[in-house]
RNA sequence: GGGUGCGUAGCUCAGUGGAUAGAGCAUGGGAUUGCAGAUCCCAUGGUCGCCGGUUCGAUCCCGGUCACACCCUCCA
């Protein structure tokens, strides 16, 4: 049974789809106005987990994510650079796209553009009007009315008193009540704007989520998920406007990432402290960095650290040392694992917890191969299966092990394999000297040898 | 100040109303190896933040307290 940990309850409730054998889930995506960071990296990361997971027990799971290509940063970025708005956006979503491919990140079901969704958005705002939810401003801003919706603060556990307490924005003129927020934001002159029966603008950063989600998914779905600093305002702001306008619960789950920190610091734009996905890549494995991400629990802060990334390609590289010379069989055998790792899953998708299953069954791979290899086999397979699960484990095992040369003076897999013949002769001469000083060589190439009963096996270090 | 979490092994993290609290890495020993590596076995290592309550029994539940993080402003 699956039980994911609930931000509107703040309790771990058993997950009960609207729909039989459906899953309806939104995650708020990126604005994309620069490259992605770790942090990016793991909210992608993290709910195509879930969303790998509640397929492999059954689900068929619609999954939205939505991309903010319209926006105050994106148009200060563009004029910056002195270009059209679009064109902005078009490099970083493609920017994004080969992010996510590098790391193994499926492609969501639909990924909706504000900027293509202008209509619904408009449908919306003028419902909120009609119902009194939101109410135009002399400049041609609209905004929503917080007073106006009952439930207000109740995913943030905030009330709009506490609210008003640390009150820290200043004022705007044309808003009834501070906690007031913007619908439509009239354009200035030179902004990129769509037509509205308020004239025209663009709109809001809220807004878009609730028309898009609902546009996709109906006005009710299953999950909600984005990074935990959208908890308050954004997708409380969510509640408000499609609650708001459609007089339906909105969402019956909502799920959200912790951060990735580093140096004790949360890793943000604003902070400036980040790594962007391109930069941490040249130095890891895009596996590695995978991998790293699903050491923690999703909910829990993520401490960026060289050292973890370390850890985190020695750990792969104990998964495919199991695996490696062992033939692709039908997977069999490893059914206390298996069951490990769902119970693991089922609580709130406990990657941690769910890994530790798979190293108990790495350990029984080890121990069984000596005197039964198709056994063992068949374990290494159900391992790989559940590697799929998690997007790990899913790529040549000696292509993992030996990795890929680097600098132009780095030994080419003939020059090692020579190596190696001539240093199999050595010991087959007894000359333990001659075998050493070859090991040694490879040593300093990086190049690490492992004599085993079949032959030398080699991989980089 | 308000909200939401969290505090468990040297590090990163799991877990549980009850018998010796677990994993990976790190450390020590053994097996294996020409030596190493990989692997297996064993071990070291924790007063489960602190105080109190409920209970036959709490690390786990409840209350308080301290520390830390995030949110209350754009942020994944």
């Amino acid at each position: 049974m699956l039980k994911v940990y609930n931000d509107l309850t703040n309790k771990k409730e058993e997950f009960i789809p609207i729909e039989p054998g459906k899953v309806s889930m939104y995650v708020c995506g990126m604005t994309v106005y620069d490259l992605c960071h770790l942090g990016h990296a793991r909210v992608m990361v993290v709910f195509d987990v879930i969303c790998r997971y509640l397929q492999a027990i059954g689900y068929k799971v619609t999954y939205v994510r939505n991309i903010t290509d319209i926006d105050d940063k994106i148009i200060n970025r563009a004029n910056k650079n002195d270009e059209p708005f679009s064109e902005l956006t078009e490099r970083f979503i493609q920017a994004m796209h080969e992010d996510e491919d590098a790391l193994g990140v499926l492609r969501p079901t639909e990924e909706p553009r504000a900027t293509t969704h202008i209509s619904e958005i408009v449908a919306m705002v003028e419902s909120l009007l009609e119902k009194g939810h939101a109410y135009v401003g002399s400049n041609g801003d609209v905004y929503y009315s917080v007073g106006s919706f009952d439930g207000y603060g109740k995913l943030s556990g905030k009330t709009i008193e506490d609210l008003r307490a640390g009150e820290r924005v200043e004022v705007e003129q044309e808003k009834r009540d501070p906690l007031d927020f913007v619908l439509w934001k009239a354009a200035k002159p030179g902004e990129p704007s769509w037509e509205s029966p308020w004239g025209e603008g663009r709109p809001g950063w809220h807004i878009e989520c609730s028309a898009m989600s609902t546009c996709c998914l109906g006005d009710t779905f299953d999950i909600h998920g984005g990074g935990a600093d959208l908890t308050f305002p954004h997708h409380e702001n969510e509640i408000a406007q499609s609650e708001g306008a459609t007089g339906h619960k909105f969402v019956n789950y909502w799920l959200h990432n912790g951060f990735v920190r580093i140096n004790e610091e949360k890793m943000s734009k604003s902070l400036g402290n980040f790594f962007t996905v391109r930069e941490i890549l040249n130095s890891y494995r895009a596996e590695e960095v995978r991998y790293f991400i699903l050491t923690s629990q999703y909910r829990s802060p993520l401490n960026y650290d060289n050292e973890h990334l370390d850890n985190a390609r020695g750990a792969l590289t104990r998964f495919y040392t199991s695996m490696r010379g062992l033939p692709e069989v039908e997977p069999a055998g490893a059914e206390r694992y298996r069951e490990q790792f769902t119970a693991a899953m089922d609580d709130d998708f406990n990657t941690p917890e769910a890994l530790a299953a798979m190293f108990d069954l790495v350990r029984e791979i080890n121990r069984t191969r000596k005197s039964d290899e198709s056994a063992a086999a068949a374990m290494a397979a159900e391992l790989k299966e559940m590697g799929s699960v998690l997007g790990i484990l899913q790529g040549d095992v000696e292509a993992f092990l030996r990795g890929e040369a680097t600098g132009d003076d780095a030994l080419s897999d003939a020059d090692i394999d020579s190596l190696i013949q001539q240093r199999l002769d050595a010991r087959k001469q007894k000359n333990w000297a001659e075998a050493d000083r070859i090991r040694d060589q490879l040593q300093e190439a990086k190049i690490l040898l492992e004599d085993g009963a079949g032959g030398t096996n080699w991989r980089r270090g």
